[in-house]
DNA sequence: TACCATGTTGATTCATTTAGTCGACAATAT
DNA sequence: ATATTGTCGACTAAATGAATCAACATGGTA
């Protein structure tokens, strides 16, 4: 059940081109310089959102990639989607006809169920709010500077 | 963001072993033949609930496996959490000193919530719910026999 | 026009994980 | 004793994940 790095590094890409951008599109070498995620990967991670029109791109000199939605409109579950396919846990949600135990299997109710509660969250998060939170740690971030560096993990999950 | 074998068969042996439960121990054999999983994987599968001591085992002839404890006190987030590890998407929300961005990333923030929002799901169902469930999918299934076979699959998750 | 900067695509590599098998062994009932 | 059952570790094969690279397409700019 972990997340890879087509997910990880994808949203991460995503934000990081929400934080940049203005009317010019964003290079990629920048947003792999500043994510720390390796050019040529990189490349591979945006093709989907492309042909998912959430974004577009323009080669050649001063290209890059710009967003073709107001962040306000691109929902997580969308980008989430695209990168890393369907969000159920198993493959029989989706495609009932697969699974031989179909209609009779109390586990696929539950499987069932955490799809929907992880559609619950990524449906109900917004590129904007991701982009007014990241702000908002970074300027929480530079208003601490001195004193207590570590005040910042205050409580840690002790569930897994 | 997929379960593996482990977590599936696992569960599906575990409701087996419920609902084949009397006083004597269920032999993995039967379990392996009713639920569809080769013998020598099942072994596997079963070892690390009877580390976390979920159920025990009995060698020899009419040995077997049994619960330990009542199906009302299983939690499904134990029973994954032993067969899958943990149950965040993300490893940098277990263990936030593995990530340079911690603390300043607004990602981790919605992997966590997915966490929570899975482990609510997982934590809310015991075995026991688990049984019944099973017992009333069984039930009318006997009961539909004749007339419109294929009217089970009511409703179908459009979303993925 | 020539050239440079950029994105596109497919092939390829390497490591890890997953899924599963097998054999030797330990324990228990009959 | 012996047949039956679980335990454990080694092993293998296939799939997936995580990249890298080269060849190409395209759009600005001198």
């Amino acid at each position: 059940m972990k997340l890879s790095t087509r997910g990880r590094y994808g949203t991460r890409a995503l934000l990081d081109l929400a934080l940049h951008s203005d009317e010019s599109p964003v290079p990629l070498k920048d947003i792999a310089r500043r994510q720390q995620i390796s050019l040529p990967y990189l490349e591979h991670l945006v093709t989907p959102l492309v042909a998912g029109e959430i974004i577009r791109s323009i080669r050649g000199a001063h290209g890059g990639i710009s967003l073709l939605k107001s962040p306000e409109k691109i929902r997580l579950s969308e980008v989430i989607r695209l990168l890393e396919g369907s969000i159920a846990p198993v493959e029989c949600v989706i495609h009932p006809d697969i699974c031989p135990r179909v209609g009779s299997c109390a586990m696929c109710d539950i499987w069932d169920e955490i799809r929907k509660a992880i559609c619950g969250v990524l449906e109900g998060t917004t590129l904007q709010e991701l982009v007014e939170r990241q702000r908002q740690k970074e300027a929480s971030r530079n208003g601490e500077t001195l004193g207590s560096e570590g005040a910042v993990r205050a409580e840690q999950p002790k569930d897994t």
